[in-house]
DNA sequence: TTGATATAGTTCATAGCATGAATCAATTAA
DNA sequence: TTAATTGATTCATGCTATGAACTATATCAA
């Protein structure tokens, strides 16, 4: 009887199924819209802006780095650096021990804006936590954490 | 004393607004590589397979109707149409009524296609709720949902 | 010391995503 | 019947991303 309960308790529904598809679905667009309102906002392609985003984490990155962090090819980050270089937000410097390597750093503009998008998305991060009652907010976050748990997990499993 | 208490209770914390920000992303990214996986797997651009699931809910769409659903340009929808009908997914049917309408519908192999990818669908995301306790399950598609709604009503505030 | 190899970065060709303007054909309304 | 509207395509443009070929520098080993 317990074995049973068990099973009858552990077994998903397809409604669960076609629920948690729905919903990943459309926080994936909400997503989506949000990176498309913030490059319009902050007048940067999205690639250039989540690169720029790197350096509130190491004041110096090279290409390399990057490529790494954003998990892209190198050409893809050369391109990318162009563009915030043409618009000053970042700088090259030659690496002074090694000279195959040069240094990326936001330029003061650069320093500018950054801070400026982090503003943005603290308020914008906060506006949503702010539809919560803390409980729920408390909740919520649990479960996020767990969610992205699971999908991380089955998304190794899957490689 | 409960006003203040409200207050501190009410807070959002920097960690709390950090940790949303970065549960976010990377269950953003977690959807990203899915994605990609999931054109690898089924040789097809991202686009196209977005549309050819559309026609799971319905018989015959039109052009007009896929940019709608899609959220993109009519010519747009020529492009990704023209390479699900090279494909011989999808086939172009002119509309008895009103010729200027060409009506989309699956292929016999189209068909097949399609079921092929929400079997696909629904067994990663059988897998991704088979991490969780049944309770578990449950509660994080209620906080699951509270977050879409939250992020949606804040992407309606901005707009 | 001098090759061979490895590393960092750029350039170029290619493909997909997405838009907007111009165009064409068919339909509807005045 | 002409004028306006609608459905769809074509073309030019720009962003995202990859991979191969290439340049220049650095390191290791004979």
């Amino acid at each position: 009887m317990n074995q049973l309960n068990e099973n009858i308790r552990s077994e998903i529904s397809d409604y669960q199924i076609q629920q948690f598809q729905t919903l990943v679905t459309k926080l994936f667009q909400c997503c989506q819209e949000r990176a498309h309102y913030q490059c319009e906002r902050f007048q940067l392609p999205d690639a250039e802006l989540r690169c720029l985003l790197l350096f509130g984490e190491e004041r110096y990155l090279t290409s390399k780095g990057i490529a790494y962090k954003m998990n892209v090819v190198k050409s893809r980050v050369t391109k990318i650096v162009n563009g915030l270089v043409q618009k000053k937000l970042v700088q090259r410097i030659p690496d002074p021990e090694d000279s195959r390597i040069t240094l990326l750093s936001l330029t003061t503009d650069g320093h500018k804006k950054l801070i400026e998008i982090n503003e943005f998305y603290d308020f914008v991060n906060h506006q949503v936590l702010l539809q919560m009652e803390p409980e729920q907010r408390k909740a919520m976050l649990t479960n996020l954490d767990i969610l992205k748990a699971s999908m991380e997990s089955v998304k190794e499993m899957m490689v």
